[in-house]
DNA sequence: CATGGGTCCTGAGTGC
DNA sequence: TGCACTCAGGACCCAT
């Protein structure tokens, strides 16, 4: 499932992929994937003779930007993209061909169908949901006063307010899971209980976990691949997703499974303890 | 408003 | 072996 470190590796290799090139023609085989409805033959039209000048990602979303318009991509849970010469066979569940002048052709395939297409001018206004985006984890802005701030108003889990996109940009369920294991905190910790000190560790635990991931090349747990086709080693670095009944690597404890959020989330009950109600004496 | 549950979709995995 | 069923989850929709 892409989360910020694939993202953010495919940003790398599109931009080093498709950066200067022109589009002839597009073909949308799947409408659902372009948001707005019926307005697929526009997306089409409105896209021929776009030179691709930038890549750019803002939390999950990848923004091609080819003024005065952008392409603004969610891949969700399995979309991937690949540059291909438009004479390759076809792979099954590809859903959008973007042809180039010179030959080649960006496909996108998506066998779950739940990625996204938006078609906006640059002047805005932008996707809702990339508009309401909180800010991205390596913002030098952000700092434990400020996640602080926004961890500390909320109530629900601190899992469900992490993956609450609004509040910080990039985090799906495996980094999540990831980086509560990391900072020592237990996912079903109310987050208005969490202190200034563990939020202080949790925002080096998710900048530590990210990094890495993005240094590894991502993760691929399921389906994930970047614009060359290529896997992510980040996966068997992984401490608690997937790993549940295995020994924690810190500890020995088997990792758990339980449901956060609605959903699967892995934690070592050893090294994440449920919060405390009160902490009695002795 | 915040929260939690349902929903989209297909393939992998499970159990009988 | 085959088949029915559950599960996986990002963002959105909706009820509470």
């Amino acid at each position: 499932m892409p989360e910020l470190p694939e993202v953010e590796n495919v940003r790398r290799s599109l931009e080093a992929l498709v950066v200067g090139r022109t589009i002839a023609q597009v073909e949308v085989r799947l409408p659902r994937i372009v948001r707005t409805p019926g307005d697929t033959r526009r997306f089409e039209a409105e896209l021929a003779g776009a030179t691709i000048q930038r890549v750019d990602r803002r939390g999950k979303y990848l923004l091609f930007s080819m003024p005065p318009l952008t392409l603004v991509s969610h891949l969700r849970m399995e979309g991937q993209y690949r540059l291909v010469e438009q004479t390759e066979p076809v792979e099954p569940h590809t859903h959008v061909f973007f042809r180039f002048t010179d030959g080649t052709e960006l496909r996108y395939r998506d066998v779950r169908q739940f990625g996204t297409m938006d078609l906006v001018s640059q002047a805005g206004p932008w996707p809702e949901g990339l508009e309401k985006l909180g800010p991205e984890p390596f913002d030098p802005d952000l700092n434990e006063q400020t996640l602080y701030a926004r961890i500390h108003s909320r109530t629900a889990p601190i899992k469900a307010v992490l993956l609450d996109q609004t509040c910080l940009a990039g985090l799906g369920n495996i980094y999540v899971d990831e980086a509560l294991y990391e900072a020592g905190i237990h996912p079903e910790t109310h987050a208005n209980r969490i202190t200034r000190v563990k939020v202080k560790l949790l925002l080096a635990a998710i900048r530590d976990i990210l990094q890495r991931a993005i240094d590894a090349g991502g993760s691929s747990v399921k389906s994930y691949v970047n614009g060359y086709g290529r896997h992510g080693g980040f996966q068997i670095e992984l401490n608690v997703y997937s790993r549940d009944g295995e020994a924690c690597r810190r500890c020995g404890t088997p990792i758990e499974k339980l449901k956060v959020a609605g959903r699967g989330t892995h934690v070592c009950p050893h090294c994440q303890k449920r919060e405390r109600t009160r902490r009695r004496g002795a």
